[in-house]
DNA sequence: AACTAGTTATAAG
DNA sequence: TGTTATAAATAGT
C-alpha cells in the first residue's frame, strides 16, 4: 500500500511479517473501535498471531458479544422442529439452561457479573472463594513438596551414577587414547569434581 | 477521512450513519482478511449493527477461534458458554457432558477433585481464584460502603424526625394528661435529651 | 522506531 | 449506488 503495491499473500520473510502484523493489527483494532463508536455497533475482534499470541477487542464485553452471537444464530435455527424433536429440544433446553447457570456461576467466581448480587450473596461468594483458594493452595503445596523430593532423589541418583561413570571412564580413555584422543577429553566432559558436597539447588529452599 | 476530517463520535444522522456503517464494515472485514492472509493470523470478527443485524468473519472457523480464545484466557480451559455450539452439537449426551465438566470445574474451584491436575494447572487455578477473590471483595466492599452511607443518611433523617416529634409531643401530653396519663410517660419513651450530640454510631467511620 | 512515497479508505455529494 | 477529493494506513527504507 505504499512505495509499492503488495500482493495479499503470506509474507515469507519472518521479520517483515512480524512488523506488518504489528502495524496492521494496530490499524485493524483502530478501525474496529471507530466503527463501533461512529455507528453504534457492537463489535468483537479476536486475533491470534502466527505465534499464538492473543489480541482482542470488544466494544462492550467479549463475553456479551459472543453470547449475543450465539443466541442470534440460535434464533435462525428455530424453524419448526417436529413434534417428536420438540421433546428432545425441551430437555436440551433444560440442559442448556443448566449450562448457562453454571457458566454464570463460574463468571461470578471470576469476579464478573456481580451487579445483581446482594451484599449477603457477595459475602458468601467471597467466603466460598477463600475456602477454595485455601484448599487449592494446600494441594498445590503438597504436590510441590513432593515434586521437589522427587527431583532431589533423582539428582542424588544421577550424581551417584556420575561417580560410577567417572571411575569407569579413565580406563576407557586409556584403551582408546591412541585411536581417538580428542573425543573424551576430561576438560570438556568431565570436570574435576571431588564429588563430596554437590547438591541439587532448586527454586524453593 | 476525506473531503473533511471527521470526529470519531456517534453519527447523528441515521441515514449517513447507515452509509458509513456499510462502507466501513466492508473496509474492516477486508483488512481483517488481509491481515489473516499476510501474517498467517487466526482472526474472528463479529459485528452487530445498531439495528442488531449480525455480520461475521473468521479466518478458520468462528467456533474454533472462540474455543481457542477460551482455552487461551488463563485457566478458563472449559468453553465460555456457547449456546450455538450446544445446538450444533445438539445431542443431550454432549450437553450432559458439558454440565458434568462445569460441575467438575466448580468443584475444583472449591478445592475438591484436584488429584488429576498437574502442578502447573494447580498454580493457574490458584491464581484464577486469587483474581476472582480480589474482584469479588472489591465489589462487595463497594456495596458495603454504599450500604453504610445509606444507613447513615437514614439515621440522620430519623433523628431529625425525632427532634420534630419531641417538639410536638409535649403539647399532646398536655392535652391528654387528664384522660391517659400513663401512655406517654416521658421516662419510658422520651428520655431527656438535649438533642445536641446524639449521632448514629456505625461500624466503619 | 521514525520517515516518506505512493496506496487505500472513505466523507461528502 | 458510483464518484472524487482528501485523509489515513502502510511498505519499504
Amino acid at each position: 500500500m505504499t512505495r509499492k503495491r503488495i500482493q495479499i499473500k503470506k509474507i515469507d520473510n519472518i521479520s517483515s511479517r512480524q512488523v506488518t502484523f504489528s502495524k496492521r493489527r494496530k490499524g485493524l483494532f483502530k478501525k474496529a473501535q471507530e466503527l463501533s463508536t461512529l455507528c453504534d455497533a457492537d463489535i468483537a475482534l479476536i486475533v491470534f498471531s502466527a505465534t499464538s499470541k492473543l489480541f482482542e477487542y470488544a466494544s462492550s464485553s467479549m463475553h456479551q458479544v459472543i453470547e449475543r452471537r450465539d443466541s442470534h444464530s440460535a434464533m435462525n435455527r428455530l424453524d419448526r422442529p417436529s413434534i417428536e424433536l420438540q421433546i428432545e429440544n425441551d430437555s436440551n433446553e433444560i440442559l442448556r439452561k443448566k449450562v448457562e447457570d453454571k457458566n454464570r456461576e463460574l463468571r461470578q467466581m471470576n469476579g464478573e457479573d456481580l451487579q445483581g448480587l446482594t451484599l449477603q450473596e457477595l459475602h458468601k461468594l467471597e467466603e466460598h472463594l477463600k475456602r477454595g483458594l485455601i484448599n487449592v493452595s494446600k494441594v498445590k503445596d503438597e504436590k510441590l513438596m513432593q515434586e521437589i523430593s522427587t527431583l532431589k532423589r533423582k539428582g542424588v541418583e544421577l550424581m551417584e551414577e556420575n561417580q560410577r561413570l567417572k571411575q569407569v571412564v579413565p580406563s576407557l580413555i586409556h584403551v582408546h587414547r591412541q585411536s581417538s584422543e580428542s573425543i573424551l577429553s576430561n576438560s570438556s566432559n568431565l570436570p574435576e569434581d571431588g564429588g563430596s558436597d554437590t547438591s541439587l539447588k532448586l527454586g524453593l529452599p
